[in-house]
RNA sequence: GGGGCGGUAGCUCAGCUGGUUAGAGCAGCGGACUCAUAAUCCGUCGGUCCCGGGUUCAAGUCCCGGCCGCCCUACCA
C-alpha cells in the first residue's frame, strides 16, 4: 500500500446554510484518518474537503439577513465551516467552495461538454409549487389538506394547496446510464461499500434510471448555464463536480490526471448521489468514474438519528471543549464500526476516554517515561539481550502495524484501532509481569532492566507512528517526550515497528488527564 | 406495497462458507502490585443467542412464519 501511489479522498461538501453537528464532523475526521495514515505511509494523499454554497434556500436566508448570497456563504464559512475543521483537526490539503472562480468556469466547461456530446436535452419539468415556500415540494413532502381544502394536497408546512407549475428545463439522460453502471457494479464490486450499500444501490438503478433535471430558472443564485444564461444549474449537479473542478479539471491537468480518481466518503443518505448520479456523470463526459464510493452510517443519540429538527443535534465543540479534539477523533473512530450506524452517548464517551485513552494508553506513556527518567536519568537504554518476553511484544507490533494497515486498505478504521490496542493492552501487562521497579532495586539486573524499558520504549515509539493519524496532537507529544528525530508525521507507518526515537526521553505530562467533571 | 439491515451477557458490540463447554471491551465483584493519570495486572460473576416451527448427526449460524426497531423506495452529514 506503500508504493507512493494516488490516495485522494473527499468529504461530502458542507451545505453552508446547515448548522455544524458531530456528523459532519464524523465524516472529516474518518476522511482525514485515512488521508493522515496514507501521507505516513508514504502514498500522494490529498485530502479534499469545501462548501456547498448555491441554491434556492441560500439565496433566501441571504435575503432575509440582508445580505447578498456571497456574503452570507462568506460568513457562514469563516464563522462555522472552517472553525469546524480546526476543532477536529482536520488536515485537509484544499477547501473548494462553489463559488470558487475554479470551480464555476469549470463546471461550466464539464457541463458545456456534455451538451455538445448530447448528453443534454430540453424538457419540460413539472413539480408541485408551493408559494409560501417559493419552492418546488416532493410527493413527499406533502400532506392530506384539511378544512376548507380537504381532498387536496397541501404543503406540510404551510398547509395551503401547492400548484401543478411547468417549467422549461435541461435534462441530463442519465437514464442510458443504467446499463454501463450496473456492469461497473457488476465488475468492481469494491465500488460502493459497505455491501448493504452496494446492495441498496444496485437495487435502486435496476428500477431503472429516469433522466435528471439539471436546471432551474425560477432563480438566479447558481452556475450559469453556459449556453442559456436565463437558467442556473441544479445544485447537486453543481456540487459533485467539486470533486473534479478541486482537483484540476478544466485547468490543470498534470493535476488531474494525477489525482484523479478519488475515494468519496459520504454519509448513507447522499450515497446515491454519489453512486449513481456522479458516475453517470462522469461516464457520459468520458472520464473515469471514482475508484470508490463508501457510505459510512448515521450517528444515534438515543437510539435516534441524530437529527438538528428533533434537537438532539450536537455541536463538536461541546465534545472538544472537555475532551479534546484527540479524544473526539478517537472514539468515534474506535466505538463506531465505519460504514455502520453507531450510537452515540456521553456515557460512553466518558467512559472510552478514561479506560482506553488515559488509563490504557495515557498511563502507558507516563509510567514507561516516569522510569526511563527515574532509573536511567532519562537516557533510553540500548540493550543487546533480548528474552522471549521481549520478542513477543516485538512480535506484537509488527503484527499490529500489518494488521492495521490491512484494516486501513479496506476502510476499517475502527478494525485498525483495535489492532494497535492490542499493543497498548500487552505493552501494560508486559510492565506489570516484568516488574522493572523491582529489577531496579538489584545492579545485578541492569541489563535486564534495560532489556524491559528499552522495549517498553520501544513500544511507545510504534504507538506513536500508528495512532498519530487518530491522535495526532498527543501522539506528536510522546514523540517529543521519546526524543523522537523529525516530525512524527514523517515516520514511515508501514513501518512502525522500527525504532526511530531518540536516546534520550523528557518528561511527560499527562497525554489524557483525567476528567472529573461529570458532563452530558 | 416492494426492498435492505438489525434484534447475542447490565451497556456497546464480535461471532466467515452450520461443528468441541457462545466471545471481547466496559461496568460489577475478589485478589495482587506500586513504575504510573487511585493507574496497572490476575481471577470472577453474568446470556431462554427476539418468539414459534422445520431441515440436519449437529443451528446464534440454513429454511418457513411471526413480533420489534431502523433505513431505502429520485434531490438533508
Amino acid at each position: 500500500m506503500s508504493d507512493g501511489s494516488s490516495f485522494y479522498i473527499t468529504t461530502p461538501i458542507f451545505y453552508v446554510n446547515d448548522v455544524p453537528h458531530i456528523g459532519h464532523a464524523y465524516t472529516e475526521v474518518a476522511a482525514d484518518v485515512l488521508a493522515r495514515w496514507h501521507r505516513q505511509a508514504g502514498d500522494d494523499a490529498w485530502l479534499l474537503t469545501g462548501t456547498d454554497e448555491h441554491g434556492q434556500k441560500i439565496l433566501r436566508t441571504a435575503t432575509a439577513n440582508g445580505v447578498t448570497p456571497k456574503e452570507w456563504a462568506d460568513r457562514l464559512v469563516e464563522t462555522a465551516w472552517k472553525p469546524l475543521l480546526q476543532i477536529v483537526d482536520i488536515k485537509n490539503d484544499d477547501f473548494i467552495r462553489t463559488t470558487d472562480e475554479r470551480h464555476e468556469v469549470n463546471a461550466q466547461k464539464f457541463l458545456q461538454h456534455l451538451y455538445d456530446a448530447g448528453h443534454i436535452y430540453t424538457g419540460e419539468y413539472e413539480g408541485f409549487y408551493c408559494v409560501g415556500c417559493e419552492e418546488y415540494k416532493q410527493p413527499s413532502d406533502l400532506i392530506d389538506g384539511t378544512g376548507e381544502f380537504a381532498g387536496q394536497q397541501v404543503c406540510a408546512i404551510h398547509s395551503i394547496p401547492v400548484e401543478l407549475l411547468h417549467e422549461k428545463n435541461y435534462f441530463f439522460r442519465m437514464s442510458t446510464f443504467a446499463d454501463q453502471l450496473l456492469a461497473l457494479y457488476e465488475e468492481n464490486p469494491d465500488f460502493v461499500q459497505p455491501a448493504a450499500a452496494r446492495n441498496e444501490v444496485i437495487s435502486f438503478v435496476k428500477q431503472g434510471l429516469s433522466d435528471l433535471s439539471i436546471s432551474r430558472s425560477s432563480f438566479d443564485w447558481g452556475i450559469k448555464v453556459p449556453w442559456d444564461d436565463s437558467h442556473v444549474v441544479y445544485v447537486w449537479f453543481d456540487a459533485l463536480l467539486n470533486y473534479i473542478t478541486a482537483a484540476g479539471y478544466g485547468h490543470d491537468d498534470e493535476k488531474f490526471s494525477r489525482l484523479w480518481p478519488a475515494t468519496h466518503i459520504v454519509g448513507k443518505d447522499i450515497l446515491r448521489f454519489h453512486a449513481v448520479i456522479w458516475p453517470a456523470m462522469l461516464l457520459a463526459a468520458g472520464i473515469e468514474v471514482p475508484r470508490r464510493v463508501f457510505g459510512h452510517g448515521w450517528l444515534l443519540v438515543g437510539g435516534e438519528k441524530m437529527s438538528k429538527s428533533k434537537l438532539t443535534g450536537i455541536a463538536p465543540s461541546q465534545i472538544t471543549d472537555t475532551f479534546g479534539s484527540d479524544a473526539f477523533r478517537y472514539y468515534f473512530m474506535r466505538a463506531i464500526s465505519f460504514g455502520q450506524d453507531g450510537s452515540f452517548s456521553w456515557e460512553d464517551l466518558s467512559a472510552r476516554y478514561q479506560s482506553e485513552l488515559a488509563n490504557g494508553f495515557g498511563n502507558l506513556a507516563s509510567r514507561v517515561i516516569a522510569m526511563v527518567v527515574r532509573y536511567c536519568d532519562g537516557e533510553i537504554p540500548t540493550p543487546t539481550v533480548f528474552t522471549e518476553d521481549d520478542e513477543l511484544i516485538r512480535a506484537t507490533e509488527k503484527r499490529a502495524t500489518d494488521a492495521a494497515g490491512d484494516a486501513i486498505s479496506r476502510l476499517a478504521i475502527h478494525e485498525a484501532i483495535a489492532a494497535i490496542w492490542e499493543l497498548v493492552d500487552e505493552l501494560n501487562g508486559y510492565i506489570t509481569s516484568q516488574e522493572p521497579w523491582a529489577l531496579a532495586k538489584d545492579p545485578a539486573d541492569r541489563a535486564r532492566l534495560e532489556a524491559v524499558l528499552f522495549t517498553a520504549v520501544r513500544g511507545l515509539g510504534t504507538l506513536a507512528v500508528l495512532l498519530s493519524p487518530v491522535v495526532p496532537q498527543a501522539t506528536a507529544k510522546l514523540w517529543q517526550a521519546l526524543g523522537g528525530t523529525g516530525e512524527l508525521t514523517d515516520q514511515r507507518i508501514d513501518r512502525a515497528w522500527q525504532w526511530t526515537g531518540g536516546t534520550h526521553v523528557s518528561p511527560l505530562e499527562a497525554l489524557f488527564p483525567r476528567i472529573e467533571a461529570t458532563v452530558g
